[in-house]
DNA sequence: CGGAGACGGTAAATCGTTTAACCCTGGACT
DNA sequence: AGTCCAGGGTTAAACGATTTACCGTCTCCG
């Protein structure tokens, strides 16, 4: 691998005058940058952006924290930090916690060796957030995503989850739907308790009671739609609308109606989060909350990189991002029927959304 | 950001002695290691890798280059490395290239700068490798994953895609399907190229003639899978299963039969490459031949490494990852019937697996 | 004709580590 | 008592860039 001092030589000038053509820093006669880009290319020189780096005390890549890449929600997310990132010079770092606040400090102390200029951070819930105060306190520029972390005093671009959940209830309570059950997320994260909250006011703005048992507590994963989904279906009279906080839930909780042989929208609506692209392909056509994931992780990469270069100054600022209430087939009106009923077989004629929302996705798939 | 001279100052020892209890390069007496990482606690250090990388002349990050994370293809295979390396030390920095290899040419050339130890490439297609050539003759150990460039020495970890098809295709054919028609990826890609001769091989293999009417060649994209379909869809009765190369164009398809009312597998016999969480969720339950993402992910991470680490030598290595094929209700035996008939109605008993492959991935999702 | 800039180029310090070479001290051994 | 050696520590030279300060030369102009 080549270095400055090579080209400088095969050049017949001084490293500091290849630095110059190379960065632009300074005039240079066309003779002599001539030489010097001759020289460049003869070498296949690539400048060390690690001596670089060490110089300038500053390095232009960018840590992304995720729980799990594999979620489908967190892809766009990168797409939208990556490409804004990259147009700016700046690279993303990729790391996965699997939700363990031991690998998320293992991982956030990693980067910090690295000295990754900022950090994207989807923290995985947990009661101990030292490390990313240490993390700001010894400079380096940290946006939240998707999730704050509670006591940390740094920007963060959310989704307005609360009001996500709340038009989205409203939206069953329209239909006529009183006893609409929940599958949440974990609530000790705060992104499950917002929908929760959501949920809650749009019972009590139409003064429905909230039953505690019409409550299941998820926590993200397929795995708890599934069960969940089961318990739920146990006693069906219980519900006849479904509110579920993520997308991959859902996934078990349909696979659970399968199951048990129930339909929907026919036996029970159903609204969901996140927007996956099944949702928009296999029937039943999923009535759900779009959280637009590219525009997300755009919008912190640009913040990241603001502060960073000093283009954004003052005190952390929460941006919190309005998702898409998109209505499908899942949801229809109550009809009264008891689960199961033949009479509940034919769907009702609602206005509905036609197709996907191919908008919904700045990329294609 | 303290340095490793203030740790040194204020445990009273020489710089080196610092480094030797950090890297654990010499014995130290218990008392002096002790000041010392009291030192390094109490100044809340961590070391400079960008300092160290530059004087080792080796960074332990490694490239990670793909298309586009969006295809849910490739998250998998994204854990599956970045587990492996994180496990040694390693990180993973990720671009996507969208499939442009102007795109590529730019990301290839910033990690060179970046240095990184090594990179993992599914390149996009182009006729022109000299920067891969050039990235390999400058001592930079690659990985090819998915899709091998032509014409360039490198290891490499692809899937048996020639195997998969034809297997696919096969158990499309013992089921009496005489017309079977195909949708293809873009025929420059290797991949694309390799699930077409598949394809072929099962039918000579039958003695099945091809015809240039039942293929058709799409772009591993869910709109071409769209479009195609309605074109395959337009004269019906030429085909009575199709097999499709990816997944995505799958869910294409699938949007075609729903919009001409075709269904599957009733009318239509279906069979994928690929398995999206929906194939396993949503009706109908989708034949696969399914991909290990993570295993193709984790296997070429290693050999990656092993490479860097010189623990592998001689010349470039080629693995075959032979996929599974997973035979669900989306294909059923060739009636005879043609399309849209209700004769066609009721579903044949065929021995098919149960629900979903958990353990296809090490992940849950 | 002399001096002031402008211009184009270079020397050298510096960034924070690693690591080979060296140095000191205090037993152990003969 | 003198010699060795092991153990524990330090010195100082890199690594490959950036960047400040400086230095000739040339030109222009009063």
């Amino acid at each position: 691998m080549p270095t400055i001092v090579e080209v400088a030589k095969r050049a017949g000038v001084s490293i500091a005058t290849v630095s110059h053509v190379i960065r632009g820093t300074k005039r240079v006669s066309e003779g002599v940058e001539e030489r010097v880009r001759n020289a460049i290319r003869e070498l296949d020189y690539f400048p060390n952006e690690i001596a670089r780096s060490l110089k300038v005390a500053q390095t232009r890549m960018l840590g992304m924290v995720l729980p799990d890449i594999t979620n489908p929600f967190f892809p766009e997310i990168i797409r939208g930090a990556e490409d804004t990132a990259f147009e700016r010079g700046y690279f993303l770092v990729t790391a996965n916690t699997d939700e363990q606040i031991g690998r998320e400090r293992r991982i956030v102390a990693a980067l910090r060796s690295y000295r990754v200029a900022g950090i994207l951070l989807a923290s995985a819930p947990g009661n101990d957030a030292s490390h990313i105060l240490r993390l700001i306190a010894s400079g380096v520029s940290v946006v939240c995503l998707d999730r704050q972390v509670p006591g940390v005093p740094s920007d963060a671009v959310l989704l307005d989850n609360v009001r996500g959940a709340r038009e989205c209830v409203r939206h069953l309570i329209q239909l006529g739907h009183r006893s609409i059950a929940i599958i949440t997320g974990h609530l000790r994260t705060q992104t499950a308790q917002e929908r929760l909250q959501g949920y809650e006011d749009a019972l009590q703005e139409a003064d429905i009671p909230m039953a505690s048992k019409l409550i299941f507590e998820g926590d993200f994963r397929e795995e708890s739609g599934y069960q969940l989904g089961k318990q739920l279906l146990q006693k069906p009279k219980n519900a006849s609308a479904v509110f579920v906080c993520n997308g991959v839930m859902t996934l078990g909780l349909l696979k659970a109606m399968e199951d048990k042989g129930v339909r929907c929208p026919d036996d029970l609506s159903l609204a969901t989060f996140d927007d996956l692209t099944i949702d928009r392909t296999f029937h039943p056509h999923l009535t759900a909350v779009v959280q637009p994931g590219y525009e997300m992780g755009a919008r912190a990469a640009t913040i990241l990189m603001d502060r960073i270069e000093g283009k954004m100054t003052g005190s952390p600022s929460s941006l919190r991002i309005v998702p898409t209430l998109v209505i499908r087939e899942s949801s229809a009106p109550f009809t009264g029927t008891p689960v199961g009923s033949a009479a509940a077989r034919h769907r009702p004629a609602v206005q509905r959304a036609q197709g996907a929302p191919r908008s919904a996705s700045q990329n294609p798939s």
